[in-house]
DNA sequence: TCTTTTTTGTATCGACTCGATACCTTTTAA
DNA sequence: TTAAAAGGTATCGAGTCGATACAAAAAAGA
């Protein structure tokens, strides 16, 4: 029975994390919850970068996220667009003035002095170890798993070397399949 | 060059265990940062139980946890002593009440359903990674350790069975030596 | 087709976090 | 003996976050 053990290194691990990522984010000007909303925006695929999704793969409420997004929309930092088909839902873009924000504050140099220290190998094995926790967490809790259309059942290869998703019914590029997806389910 | 993947996942585990906590404290009124004040002050020892302590402990300002420390005050889950020789500083202990509300939320059943779920194999090696990940990142960084005096250069074993602390000067129990102190420093 | 329900999103309010600053007391250094 | 450093509190403003209320569009039902 070692839950305790595990959480108390996440627990560590998450609080030097956000300690980071607020210093790294207050030279900017920025939250660190604001950073996770650019973070997330920067690695979703174009069917996930609405109001709803973020709320989603951050736990918070539809208000919550509506009160930050408002505000990186004032700093210029993201753009909204209306959808073309259903009126209810906006689509969120980084602009470019976000991409190279975050670029600077993520990962965190705390991060990345961490990893020069480790071999190769062990950086493998530590993500590997950090991978399969995260997906046990998901699957035991029935969490969304918000993975890569690689890993997703919906998702299937076409004969000239491109992919197609079988739930929006649409053709996915090489770039797209490596984008997380709020429809995500992992194959079986 | 695994450090964007490794961040990703901490960032990711540590959102869960954020929104996991605060959903958690919420049924007793406490927030996820009153939650990790409470779980540290359960296991530091009586050297580092001290507002500065916690202030080193959760890269917060010394403001900020005075404030957090007194809203605990207020709600019984903890009792402020002065020191015997330097009135300058206090010591805060867990109250029954504390303890109880403690072991309630901590771990959260998130996390004990994965572990569930886990062989006692893959959990050790689980964290063995996240210790290994974290040690390296506190080493890189220059930040303090906060680890069990067990593994401190300071402690040595007495004839008897018992340790000492060559920092204080003081001799430890075995319950001691397995809390964590701030003023560890790990053996070379 | 018309009505009801659901989904997506915004607005506002209050409790709370957090850093910054100022301030006090005690201890330590000069 | 005086100055500096350390531990701690008080207060303020910007911002998070949940709850509630609300609006508009889409989906479901009759």
């Amino acid at each position: 029975m070692k839950a305790n053990h595990i959480y108390d290194y996440v627990e560590r691990l998450g609080e030097l994390l956000r300690v980071d990522s607020r210093q790294a984010g207050t030279k900017h000007g920025l939250q660190p919850v604001q950073i996770e909303v650019l973070h997330y925006l920067a690695i979703c695929n174009r069917y996930s970068d609405t109001p709803m999704a973020v709320t989603e793969y951050l736990g918070l409420t539809k208000g919550t996220v509506s009160q930050t997004l408002k505000v990186l929309e004032k700093k210029e930092l993201l753009t909204k667009q209306l959808d073309d088909t259903d009126k209810r839902i906006s689509h969120i873009k980084l602009s470019t003035k976000g991409k190279n924000l975050l670029n600077k504050v993520v990962p965190t140099t705390m991060f990345v002095t961490a990893c020069e220290v480790l071999s190769d190998e062990k950086q493998s094995d530590i993500a590997s170890s950090l991978k399969q926790l995260l997906t046990t967490l998901l699957h035991a809790n029935d969490l969304k798993t918000f993975g890569v259309c690689s890993s997703c059942r919906y998702n299937s290869e076409t004969e000239g070397g491109g992919y197609f998703c079988k739930l929006v019914e649409q053709p996915l590029s090489v770039d797209d399949v490596q984008l997380i997806c709020r429809e995500h389910e992992s194959k079986v």
